[in-house]
DNA sequence: TGAATACTTAAGCAGGTACTTGACAATCAA
DNA sequence: TTGATTGTCAAGTACCTGCTTAAGTATTCA
């Protein structure tokens, strides 16, 4: 229970705003305006967003004068994409595991 | 923005109380009481939790007699995964443009 | 039949999330 | 230096989440 990074990174990404912002930004870097111009919220509205995506680490940003430019943190996607496919070959690897005990029980059956 | 499902399962994932249900569900299936066990909460906290794993399309159940068995169902794991597997992808594809612009740029000042 | 098991529902509460508007800084360009 | 641009902060509201306890239902076993 100590992933507290992977909480906060599927949380971020369970918007679908902030996962509209990941799409705009993994083109390429945009300002905190291009992020949220396309958006159907007010611009402190967007700003939120940002903050909970850059609270999760999958974006960073740097002001330079007045214009805050974001980009994306490509660790956490990473990681968030390996818990999830970790599972999913678990899940496959003992599903295989339940296939070879039926085939077994199937050859003893015949016997 | 269509993607009213990704939004539940990335939700779903984010919690540690229902990850650790996943992480269970992929060794094979269990009961409610079984799942809900080694949890520090109550059983129908834990059962708002399944809720929430079944609502996303994670996990299914079915009840036999008294006893409601829950299982992985992979679909919404798959989707998840290609989701952020393919913004990584987008990502790093963007940066290899941006590093043959920088290469070009850099032969230019070159001549 | 009566007790134990395995869920299920309901009511209630504390705290968190997602917005809004309005006010305000800081920077840049004419 | 004035006005437009770009971002930030604060207050307020409405709804959502995650938990609790208490009570109830359905099923199985002795």
């Amino acid at each position: 229970m100590l992933n507290y990074q992977l909480d906060k990174t599927f949380a971020a990404l369970a918007d679908p705003t902030r996962r509209a912002m990941v799409e705009r930004l993994v083109q390429g870097p945009a300002t905190v305006c291009e992020l949220a111009k396309p958006l159907p919220m007010s611009l402190p509205a967007a700003m939120l967003h940002l903050k909970v995506l850059e609270g999760s680490g999958l974006v960073t940003s740097q002001k330079v004068g007045r214009v805050r430019t974001c980009r994306i943190d490509p660790k956490m996607l990473s990681q968030a994409e390996s818990w999830v496919a970790d599972r999913r070959r678990l899940w496959e690897r003992n599903l295989d595991r339940l296939g070879a005990f039926l085939d077994e029980t199937k050859s003893e059956d015949e016997q």
